[in-house]
DNA sequence: TATGAATGAGACTTCATTCAT
DNA sequence: TATGAATGAAGTCTCATTCAT
């Protein structure tokens, strides 16, 4: 049962050990995505931490806690990987297809409908608040691009926050696997090409 | 202590009531759309029913069953009410925008994807395969419509298993709230003209 | 461990048994009257019952409603014993000894001012306002013979609720203990007559 | 999460400020008194110092260490200012009202059988007989001079040791509050006229 | 058909205590 | 002198499930 009999007390530094706190929240990030807030418990995240749940309350003071942070964590890394692909000096429709592919290859399905709703029923409504907000922030990096590419006369006119839902919406889809667990589209490239081209149809600007 | 006391033994029976096992589905199908797998307990669902536990138990073996028979159930709902709407003889454009506003009409967002996922966490594998073939049957009467439109050279040429997950993908957007909770994009009707035209727009045939 | 394995389910009815939840609360009462109610664990109370904790809870919902219970059928008990001594047709001081004797002869240690701490800091406001209420109620039995003693000129006049409180107080006092843990005033009769006596002297109507 | 960031290391030592231990043991005395032993954290303990809870320990190996010193130097306070009220050439009386007053002006409830059944339950043998040496020797106090007193012919004789727990005990009865939170008897000075009054009636010598 | 009573396992959380620095 | 990091044990509570009636 005992995986590694750890010692009570401060354990002797590691200098070029990460630091617990950060390891836990990204193993807790990890867990919550793959199966949600109620299926992976404090003792879940301990374990794969190798640590013991005190541990983890040391750091973090609710499990509700733990998930908004592990939440906009997640998002804020979202949000500079989107801002870095889109600020990219390089056709818009690239840009998207290169946005798709980099979330394809992160091979975990990062379904934003799903957190919003697990965070809407479990968390308190402060950190609810903040994780909203931290989805907020993520749509609107790719709301202003989009923005932008309107004026630009790239894209057709329309809402802006109705095309950035949709595109996170379609991207969620190339995560499909057929019976055999296989991917649908084929390999990452071909699918992001599929996806990227099923936005860009209905965005693309005609005159 | 008490809350509504119950008579004991068999309740007269009342012609015009549905069966208690009927009562039961229903009951669970909502709370379980509204709030998924874990976050509601057998208690929840007897409660709702104003009925005991053990009265679910009888008629559903474990919770696992309950949420199987609930899922298809819905499924089958939902592909029943697809299969009516898709089969009417009207332009495929029409047909689909009037899936969608039934759709919104319903008011509880239905993303499978998020059942899916709990399905595929929480269930037993024969579980799972039920609530798989079920959600296939229902996408399958999408696919197949789609196929037909695209021989009739209605729609472009594509793969009609990726149409069918995508137009559901962006019928899940037309529940979108912005901040003060209202719907995006206005009136149920309007919001699904946006959504089928967002479609539409990617899979129309151009020639 | 195991101290006598229990089945699941429903026990077979044994007829002349207490019921559990009347079974939990006196053991609960007394447990609680010891120690106290942070000493006193669910679990505690659970063996001492040789039930489950999960027994307990389907019986009371959280532990400050047993606790809550607890203090309210433990106060109920002793205003009903002492309206039973104080109805009786004597002259008010042997009375007031009885009451006094009574109470000693239960051996536990009922220090209202403890329970009420323990009160004030552990339960929800609406638990304690019930409790509140409870201790007033038994209070205002003594009250209300003191307010007619005084009438009749038995006693001297003065703050009755006072007077019943300086009463109960000297009462504990009577509880007290030598070094050798032998009482400080000899047996219960001999302890019962000196606490009155003291108390007595205090409120006599000397005219 | 930092509350207050402190400075590493040994703090600059100021000259006006008291000893960490003793802050330690004032504050601990005053939570404990207030909220009891099992309501009080180390860690409460601890953030009320504004120190860590390892601060705690460097000065006090056990937190029933702990409870069993700041009992002992409040039972100490208390026996001194006991002692010089009581050695004052006045009447006795009037030095027990006087003891009345400055203990209800203390504003906290220092209910010694409270403290006593607490320690009883939660300390080790040899801390117990600690604190019950202390108790005993505040009690002395009194008792004392009520053997004086007795000689003296200013009270009547009886049980010195009785007495002096009848006064105490009336002594917290002072602290009582009506429903409104207002204390019973009015103000401070008025309070404790009344409850010495209600003694001496007792005790005094009639001759 | 339906219920009331009970359980065992596991969830979240708190807390006294330890130890390297 | 004082701290930050960590633990193990225990506490409150929830929940799927079982069984006699």
């Amino acid at each position: 049962m005992k995986q590694s009999p750890r010692v009570l007390g401060r354990p002797r530094h590691d200098e070029n050990a990460k630091p617990t706190k950060d390891i836990v929240l990204e193993t807790a990030t990890r867990l919550f995505i793959k199966e949600g807030y109620k299926n992976i418990s404090m003792d879940d995240v301990a374990k794969a931490c190798n640590v013991t749940k005190a541990t983890i309350y040391y750091y973090y003071p609710t499990k509700g806690e733990l998930y908004t942070s592990a939440l906009i964590a997640m998002m804020d890394r979202i949000k500079l990987s989107i801002l870095q692909i889109l600020e990219q000096p390089k056709p818009f429709k690239e840009r998207l297809q290169q946005l798709v592919e980099v979330h394809l290859s992160a091979t975990i399905d990062i379904d934003m409908k799903n957190f919003m709703k697990e965070a809407t029923i479990n968390l308190s409504e402060s950190q609810l608040r903040q994780v909203q907000a931290s989805e907020n922030d993520m749509y609107q990096t790719i709301e202003r691009t989009m923005q932008v590419e309107m004026e630009n006369g790239t894209i057709r006119k329309g809402n802006a926050k109705f095309f950035a839902h949709n595109f996170m919406a379609l991207m969620t889809v190339g995560y499909l696997k057929d019976g055999d667990g296989k991917p649908l589209l084929g390999a990452v490239d071909k699918t992001a090409k599929e996806v990227t081209n099923f936005f860009w149809l209905s965005v693309q600007n005609n005159h």
